[in-house]
DNA sequence: GAATTATGAATGAATG
DNA sequence: CATTCATTCATAATTC
């Protein structure tokens, strides 16, 4: 039961590039949205112009490329690739048979690691996940000799009474809408940002 | 092509707690818009038939077997997913700080969140525990300073939007939209704020 | 440079 | 509650 305070040295209350990264993305994305809902919705039906308060500051605090505030473009860095020499280290890692790396384990390997590049513990953590998932799913592929076999699995998921709900209903809320609700609710959100 | 490694970890780049707190915001402000926007639009143009005349999903979203597997795959999604709708009633109630819902409020919760699509209580229980274990794990929360200030720092309902990042990955594709916009914009659209 | 593959990341569920 | 597993999605990398 020990708590570990994961390198915890970083001078008080900052932000990682990682995670500002994260907060730009969201910020576009929502701004991006809301832009494309507004001319959506102008463009379906020619009357009251949204666009009054909706579109706030999308360059304008927080512009991380300075250049365009027209230009929606954020964020030039996505997902992690392990180096060259990362890889390698991670696969010996691996082949140690050292199992599952508990947390203290992932923190040394990615203190060893950021030395050969840019890395977090997260993605020390997810490239083990992926790499044992991956090697289970190869391996059961080799002994299946017989003609039979086919795919297999889907049987554990009967169970849950879940039953469908696939991605389809995430359109639900668009195509049947609630129909109460009027452009004053929405006018309403403007003063709420300005607190 | 050749990229630069940035061994420097966390050299410059970090935010004040003042700017983290507007970003916060401005994220907060943005969830809410674009859900008003989306139930606003909707309200307004019911008489559209959106669902008709135009052909839906046409967004390219809905294809996850297209490409990959041309075989059977007679689906019966899984797992459950909460809609964008459910996220965020979710979102909220965990933002109440009602710490951990027991029995009867989990009934609660997935009678409440079952108007906005299918679910079970075992999907509440199951979001709550992981929510909670995540977003343990996604905050490394310095622990650098003397006991209090930090968890009851920040005082309402902005503190949800640093923890989520989840399914606001793929904004790419509408960064630069065609100027003809059209449903699948919005579809599209709806597809990663259910994600 | 579009299509395909490989893989990092997110997350619902299971297990202890 | 802490970890782990299984599945899926998005995208970097690769191929044609």
């Amino acid at each position: 039961m020990d708590r570990e305070i994961q390198n915890g040295a970083y001078s008080g209350r900052v932000m990682t590039e990682e995670q500002m990264e994260i907060l730009r993305k969201q910020i576009a994305v929502y701004a991006v949205i809301c832009d494309q809902l507004v001319l959506l919705h102008n463009s379906l039906s020619s009357y009251h112009p949204l666009s009054s308060g909706v579109r706030p500051m999308v360059g304008g605090y927080f512009d991380p490329m300075g250049a365009s505030s027209s230009s929606h473009r954020i964020s030039t860095r996505h997902r992690w690739t392990p180096t060259s020499t990362q890889l390698q280290i991670l696969e010996s890692i691996y082949d140690e048979g050292s199992g599952t790396p508990n947390r203290r384990r992932i923190r040394e390997i990615a203190t060893e690691l950021s030395e050969h590049g840019q890395i977090t513990e997260t993605n020390v953590y997810n490239w083990f996940q992926n790499r044992r998932a991956r090697s289970k799913r190869k391996q059961p592929q080799t002994t299946t000799a017989n003609g039979q076999a086919d795919d297999v699995a889907v049987t554990t998921e009967e169970r849950r009474s879940c039953g469908d709900s696939g991605g389809l209903e995430s359109y639900e809320h668009i195509l049947f809408p609630s129909p109460d609700l009027g452009i004053e609710h929405l006018l309403s959100i403007g003063k709420f940002m300005e607190t």
